[in-house]
DNA sequence: CGAAAATCCGACTAGAACGGTCGGAGATGG
DNA sequence: CCATCTCCGACCGTTCTAGTCGGATTTTCG
């Protein structure tokens, strides 16, 4: 239904917890989990994956968590999507075209990749720290009048 | 993970496909299941959302069938998906934010409404006919705004 | 008139994906 | 040595998707 998982929600978030507390030391995933009401578990396995793309490392043991490898700036909203869900692709017969029987007919094809190609751009213009610094929310406009 | 349903692929195609052989009258679900090996009975399901939606309007009996209610110019595709797919939301928790116990923290909700919008506009910018001819997307805004 | 052709509509089933959980193994610092 | 914390794989329930089925209604044509 062209949408993210809570898997990319879940990361972006601990990302951006990260690049926002990384000044302190290394981010426990219990202390994201625990800040945002995430289980736990979930958020580490989420953690891992992005520790396998080489967007954070671990350290073990007490005192350990996360750190980022770059600086905000230089990780963008699309490396993390990617780390976590695998390449953006918003049609299946996109790659396999042998499993698509309208693969020689259907010529949405070309448009829908174009699609894709500006999403997939849309997501890689966007950094952490802009995630930060533009994407503030003010939650006074919510509570003021209604 | 961010793509599109098979519905939405089989509305595109089946829009497309009504658009190109529309002159000759109306077009049966049938026939566009045959042409491109759909379940027919899918299809149908899918058409109906579609002339539920005024998109296309339904001809009983034989002979009958489907026409498009619009140009094909004045169709987009962003119409199409959200036809049948809902309303384009690429998170869950935009609506309803009772459900989320981040909500008030996450902030990074403003920036994926932006995504959101311009993923939105971006499907809204491409019609019928573009799908036809080339599917160029004018796309140069995306990212840039603000 | 009656049969065939087409839409219409709802319910129903397998299968996959998603969200979330559990238990245990290593590593590290106090 | 022990508590803390990351790491890893397996597991389960729910939801959504894709596809199927059966029947009702409308329209054309013989």
């Amino acid at each position: 239904m062209l949408r993210f998982t809570k898997r990319a929600d879940y990361g972006l978030m601990a990302m951006h917890y990260i690049a926002a507390h990384g000044d302190e030391g290394a981010v426990s995933a219990k202390r994201i989990a625990e800040e945002f009401h995430i289980p736990g578990e979930l958020l580490a396995k989420i953690l891992q994956r992005l520790a396998k793309h080489q967007l954070i490392t671990s350290h073990n043991g007490p005192k350990g968590g996360y750190v980022l490898t770059r600086r905000p700036v230089a990780i963008t909203v699309g490396q993390v999507v990617r780390a976590i869900e695998g390449p953006i692709e918003i049609v299946s017969c996109m790659t396999d075209g042998d499993g698509c029987p309208q693969y020689s007919r259907c010529n949405l094809r070309r448009p829908v990749q174009k699609i894709q190609a500006s999403i997939s751009r849309l997501l890689d213009t966007m950094t952490l720290s802009e995630l930060a610094s533009d994407g503030f929310v003010p939650v006074a406009e919510l509570a003021s009048t209604t």
